[in-house]
DNA sequence: CGTCTCTTTGAATGGTATCAAACCCGGTGG
DNA sequence: CCACCGGGTTTGATACCATTCAAAGAGACG
């Protein structure tokens, strides 16, 4: 069935990767217009994904390939143990379901923070695509490399920064991903609890509620539960790049 | 030029994948053997690779892929500060360069940690069969996302686990490894030094020296310089699986 | 308006970094 | 053979940052 061309169009609501405002975000401007087009025909455009809602749970075998339209959704995995580790946080335009390419399982979780929009491309559609097209196999290389280097980066600032920056860094990278996608980078809204933040720094709910304190106190920030204020962005930046020696040493070097 | 067909073999220097000791362990088994034979061609075997020498820097663009046939080599990156962050350590039958996969160019260095041999694909010839082989592909995906796996795994040792549950994963890592190699999981030699795996799980050096000697002291493990032993499994393993509650919180669940 | 959850703040504990010095070991040269 | 290095490693004393335990405060929602 092609995707439906009656009934009523929500706001922003596209049939088209051509005419999606998230096209410059979206890996399918990667590819060439042919595979564009043959992906239009799978996409299955979804709405209403509420919050707390699964997109999909780890061990769960792989249903589909979705890239986030709108909203913004927490991964994580289950330890044997049984506690989370908060491994990321996809914004619009992000892929969702990457860590299930190797075994077709996914590895980890994937639950909306808040009221979601997605494009999902069923696996079997996505494996017969893949199957034919070198490019999009590069692709997919290339967005789960990067997913690596994220994870890489993410290494370095839970393990060996102290909390100050690794707060900053969290802003920072967060309000740089959301210009990126045309919203303020000064004034946003964090859609995710202290817990969750504190779980993915690696630190706890208390240090973390602390540390923004002591930015708001030091004017680096505006903090009002979950909606942030940069107010001195070069100070922030400055306690992200550790331009001041002030963290543990850690064997570097 | 074909592999030297003449000239002296050392002992272990097989010229085709077929033979090889390590064919188990190697990504070669994962492709049909029409590829494999066309990898052997285009293989360069290299030998003599002395310990400190480096296989690639960070930024360089990809020269060749290569699998480790002995020796150890050390991964890791650098920062904008300068200091080093250890990201692994490559053993026989790794493969070392798919950091470079997405960009062309390497995300980190790999230096030797003793004399190495390897097996060099150069990437060119590497490129064109992927061009070629979506199951070559599907494979490459896959150990990108086994790499992916580890490096979520040392996530989660690196920033929430106390010193001890780290020292005790590493080793059990490592044991875990040396085994599938047929090496003895309980006597082994460390190829890297105090301040690499310090580094690797986030510690200083004193840190790492101290919790051997305590573990030596509970009668855990016997250390002796790099040369380890496995007294207690049992009680490592315990340690490693946190299976008292030992740890610090940090927002987990 | 009351209840529940999330968040903030306070005080005390503890683990790891830091600073400092001793130790061990392989290599070198007298 | 031994004294002397120099690097890596171990050990000790202290300081500090983040966790922990505890409780008050703020928001969301019925």
């Amino acid at each position: 069935m092609p995707p439906n061309s009656e009934g009523t169009d929500l706001a922003g609501q596209e049939h088209s990767c051509n005419d999606c405002v998230l096209f410059s975000l979206c890996f399918a401007q990667d590819i060439n217009p042919d595979e564009r087009e043959r992906l239009n025909g799978v996409i299955r455009r979804r709405q209403g994904v509420h919050r707390s809602a699964h997109l999909h749970h780890g061990g769960q075998s792989a249903r589909q390939l979705a890239v986030l339209r709108s909203g913004s959704i927490k991964a994580y995995q289950v330890s044997r143990e049984g506690d989370e580790l908060v491994t990321g946080f996809y914004l619009p335009g992000d892929v969702i379901g990457l860590d299930a390419f190797s075994t077709g399982e996914h590895a980890g979780s994937a639950v909306a923070l808040e009221e979601c929009r997605l494009c999902e491309i069923p696996v079997n559609d996505f494996n017969k695509m893949l199957g034919e097209s070198p490019r999009l196999n590069q692709v997919m290389l290339r967005l789960l490399a990067e997913e690596m280097a994220e994870a890489r980066r993410l290494l370095l600032v839970v393990g060996r920064l102290d909390a100050r920056t690794r707060v900053a860094l969290f802003l920072l990278s967060l309000s740089r991903r959301l210009e990126r996608r045309g919203l303020d980078p000064d004034l946003f809204r964090l859609s995710m609890d202290r817990r969750d933040i504190a779980n993915y720094l690696g630190l706890t709910i208390e240090t973390v509620s602390r540390t923004l304190s002591a930015l708001q106190r030091d004017g680096v920030i505006h903090v009002r539960g979950k909606n942030v204020r940069i107010v001195d962005r070069r100070a922030l930046s400055e306690l992200a790049h550790l331009d001041e020696s002030s963290r543990p040493q850690r064997a570097a070097g």
